[in-house]
RNA sequence: GUGUUCGUAGCUCAGCUGGAUAGAGCAACGGCCUUCUAAGCCGUGGGUCGGGGGUUCGAAUCCCUUCGAGCACACCA
C-alpha cells in the first residue's frame, strides 16, 4: 500500500501542477501545529522565491485545486503561505480497513531485495557476557528484524572474539593444572575425549585468572604466546582443547542470548577468517597496494577529503603477526566469498569508527569489495550509570548481564505482584517479570538513539512510567483484555469493519494507525529503531486517550460496536508488530 | 595538539534535509476508578535551545567563532 503521506503529497504535488507551478513544492509534512491542521505544505514560500509573487497567492491557488480532492476534508491557505491540509474521514477509514485486511498492514516489501549481513553481538568466548555487550545485542537485532520485515535477506553475524592471546592463556593455565590430560601428552596419538575438560563456570574462573597471573609471570606469558602460536599453527592436542573452548563457550552464549530473544544466523568467529590471511597479504604486496613502514606492513588509506590524518592500515606487524584490522579485512573477503552480501552492516561500539574507516577504505582501494557494496559502521555509545559514568556495579567491577536481567526480572516480579488485580499463579508472574523486564531493558535502549551515550538508570526503567516498554506494553495487554471480554460475549473481534471517527480523538488514533508503513521504512532507511520507538509511544497515547473515553464493550449499536472492536484489533497488530520488529513481546496479562 | 561527537525544562531525552506558539517522560502540584486493567487519563507550573556573530522573509536546525564535556588518534582487540 502507498504511503498515506505519499498519497497526500501526490495529490498536492497535482494541484500544484495544475495552478501552473513546479510540483516539487508540493511536499507535504506532518503538521507541527496539530491545533490546525493534521498535515501541511510549506512548498508556497519557497515557490515564491521563483516566481517573484506572494507566497499566499501561491498557496491561494493551490488551494482552489485541492478543494476537488476528495482526500481532503479542509485545505486552507494561511498567512505567510502554509498549506493546512485534514484528511476526510472516509479516505482515513478506507485507508485504515485495506490495512486490516492486508497481513502486512499495508507496509510493502521492498521491491530490489538485499542481502545483507548484520555483524553484532561480538562477545570473546570463555568470558561472561557483561553490559558492554547488550546494546551491541539489542540494536543489531533490531536492525536485523527490521530490514527483514521490510523485505530483505538479512544475516546475523555474531562475530565472535575466539582468536589470540586468551586462547594460549586458558591453555596454559589448564596445562598447568591438569597436565595429566591427553591433549599435552605430546605422544598421543588416540582420539581426544568427547567431553570437555572443565564446565562453563570453570573457564569463565580460568581465563581472569591466567590473564592476571601473565602480567606478573613472564616465563608464564612466554609460555602463554607459544600456546597461542602453537594452537594457530595445527597443534593438534591443543586444537582440541580449542574446540572444547568453543563448545562450552558458545553453548553458554546461545543460552544468554536466547534470554535476550536475540538469534543468530551465523556464529563465525574471527578464528573463520584465518584461513583468508595468508592469500590476503600476498594479493595485497602483488598489486602493490602493500608497503614497508618502520618494519610493519600498511597500506596508505588517506584521502584528499580528510580534515584529519588518517593513520594507514595496518596489515602485519613488525613480527610478522596479523592484527584486529586483518582479520576484519579477512572477514570482509570471507563474506563476500561465502555470501555475496550487497551491505555489511557493523553494529559497533561507536569508538571503534576510526578503526571501520580504515578497514572500509582498504577494502575498496584494494577490490575486496566493489562500489556497489555497502560498508555500513552503525556506531552506538556508552551505556553510563546514573553518575554518567560507564556502568558499573555497586563495587565497581563490570557488571554480568545475567546479573543486571535478573535483578530487573526481580524487580519487576514484584511490580506485576503489587499491581495486578488478579490473583497471578507464581510461575506465570515470574514469566511475565520476564517478558516484561526484557521490554524495560530493550525499549529503554531502542527509545534512545544509537550514537549517543544514554543513560541505564534501573530505578527509572523499573518505575514503569512513562516513555517505557511496560508502557507499550500494558497497552496490548488492555486492549487483549476487552478482546478477551468481546469473545466472551461469543462474538468475533476480526468480523468487525471499520466505521469514520466520530471525533478528534477517533480520528488521531487513526491517523496514527495509518502511519505505520512509514514509520518502519523511515526507520529501516535510516537505521534508527528510536524512531520506531517514537513512532509506537504516540501510537500508544493516542490509543489510551481513546480507551479513556470510548467505552466500547458497552457500546449498543452492535455496528458501532464491532467497528470500535476493529480498530482495536488494528492497534493491537500494529504495536505486536512493531515490538516484534524491535525484539520483545507482550504477556497475556500484567 | 589534531580530529570528531555533543551541549535543548531541576533530571532523562525527542525535534536538526530551515517554517507558525520548541515537544515528551520523570520529578512537583491539582483533578478523574460502584462501569472494558489507575502501570492509565485530564490539567497547572517550569526553557536566554551553552555564549557571541552571520546567512535568510523566517534559525534549536545552516555557516563562522568562542566556552564546556565525551571519545578517537598505526605495531591491543
Amino acid at each position: 500500500m502507498k504511503k498515506l503521506l505519499d498519497q497526500i503529497t501526490e495529490e498536492v504535488m497535482k494541484a500544484f501542477a495544475a495552478s501552473g507551478y513546479e510540483e516539487e513544492y508540493g511536499k507535504v509534512t506532518l503538521s507541527n501545529r496539530p491545533d490546525l491542521c493534521e498535515y501541511q505544505c510549506n512548498g508556497s514560500m519557497a515557490a515564491a522565491k521563483k516566481y517573484h509573487c506572494a507566497p499566499i497567492q501561491i498557496a491561494s491557488k493551490v488551494v482552489e485545486e485541492l478543494e476537488k480532492s476528495a482526500i481532503f476534508e479542509e485545505a486552507l491557505a494561511v498567512n505567510p503561505g502554509f498549506i493546512n491540509l485534514k484528511v476526510s474521514a472516509s479516505f482515513v477509514q478506507s485507508y485504515l480497513q485495506a490495512m486490516l485486511q492486508d497481513e502486512r498492514l499495508g507496509c510493502d516489501k521492498t521491491e530490489k531485495p538485499k542481502t545483507m549481513i548484520v555483524d553484532y553481538g561480538g562477545p570473546n568466548v570463555a568470558k561472561p557476557l557483561h553490559v558492554g555487550h547488550l546494546r551491541s545485542a539489542i540494536i543489531g537485532e533490531s536492525v536485523k528484524r527490521l530490514g527483514r520485515f521490510v523485505g530483505h535477506q538479512m544475516i546475523g553475524d555474531i562475530h565472535l572474539g575466539d582468536w589470540g592471546l586468551q586462547m594460549g592463556l586458558i591453555i596454559t593455565e589448564l596445562k598447568h593444572r591438569k597436565p595429566e590430560l591427553p591433549y599435552f601428552d605430546e605422544s598421543f596419538g588416540g582420539e581426544y575425549p568427547k567431553e570437555a575438560p572443565f564446565t562453563i563456570s570453570e573457564l569463565e574462573e580460568i581465563y581472569p585468572t591466567a590473564s592476571a597471573r601473565s602480567k606478573e609471570d613472564e616465563a608464564y606469558k612466554n609460555e602463554a604466546m607459544e600456546a597461542t602460536y602453537l594452537v594457530q599453527h595445527g597443534h593438534r592436542g591443543y586444537q582440541a582443547v580449542l574446540q572444547h573452548i568453543l563448545n562450552v563457550s558458545v553453548a553458554d552464549l546461545k543460552k544468554n542470548y536466547a534470554s535476550l530473544k536475540v538469534e543468530f544466523d551465523l556464529w563465525k568467529g574471527e578464528s573463520d577468517a584465518q584461513p583468508y590471511i595468508p592469500d590476503l597479504v600476498e594479493m595485497l604486496k602483488e598489486k602493490g597496494f602493500a608497503y614497508e613502514s618502520e618494519g610493519a606492513l600498511v597500506v596508505d588509506v588517506k584521502e584528499d577529503t580528510d580534515t584529519k590524518e588518517v593513520p594507514p592500515c595496518m596489515i602485519l606487524k613488525s613480527d610478522g603477526a596479523s592484527l584486529y584490522t586483518t582479520t576484519d579485512l579477512a572477514t570482509i573477503v570471507e563474506r563476500m566469498k561465502l555470501y555475496h552480501p550487497d551491505d555489511i552492516i557493523y553494529v559497533v561500539d561507536k569508538r571503534q569508527e576510526m578503526h571501520f574507516v580504515q578497514v572500509f577504505r582498504c577494502a575498496r582501494k584494494t577490490g575486496l569489495v566493489d562500489s556497489e557494496t555497502g560498508l555500513k559502521f552503525l556506531g552506538f555509545g556508552t551505556m553510563n550509570g546514573k553518575d554518567g559514568k560507564p556502568f558499573k556495579t555497586r563495587e565497581g567491577g563490570v557488571m554480568r548481564l545475567e546479573h543486571l536481567i535478573a535483578d530487573i526480572d526481580e524487580e519487576m516480579y514484584r511490580k506485576i505482584v503489587d499491581n495486578s488485580e488478579a490473583e497471578i499463579p507464581e510461575e506465570e508472574a515470574r514469566e511475565t517479570a520476564q517478558t516484561v523486564g526484557l521490554s524495560a531493558v530493550k525499549y529503554g535502549d531502542l527509545s534512545n538513539q544509537a550514537s549517543k551515550d544514554y543513560v541505564f538508570d534501573v530505578e527509572r526503567f523499573t518505575s514503569f512510567e512513562g516513555n517505557t516498554g511496560p508502557y507499550i506494553l500494558y497497552t496490548i495487554v488492555r486492549i487483549k483484555s476487552i478482546l478477551n471480554k468481546y469473545r466472551e460475549l461469543g462474538l468475533d473481534p476480526e468480523s468487525g469493519i471499520i466505521r469514520a471517527p466520530e471525533n478528534e480523538t477517533q480520528k488521531s488514533l487513526m491517523l496514527r494507525l495509518a502511519r505505520f508503513n512509514g514509520a518502519v521504512w523511515n526507520a529501516f532507511e535510516e537505521l534508527a529503531p528510536h524512531k520506531l520507538c517514537a513512532y509506537i509511544y504516540e501510537l500508544a497515547n493516542a490509543f489510551n486517550k481513546f480507551y479513556h473515553e470510548t467505552k466500547i464493550l458497552s457500546e449498543e449499536d452492535e455496528e458501532i460496536r464491532s467497528g470500535l472492536v476493529a480498530v482495536l484489533v488494528l492497534t493491537k497488530r500494529v504495536l505486536e508488530t512493531c515490538i516484534e520488529i524491535l525484539g520483545f513481546e507482550a504477556p497475556e496479562r500484567m
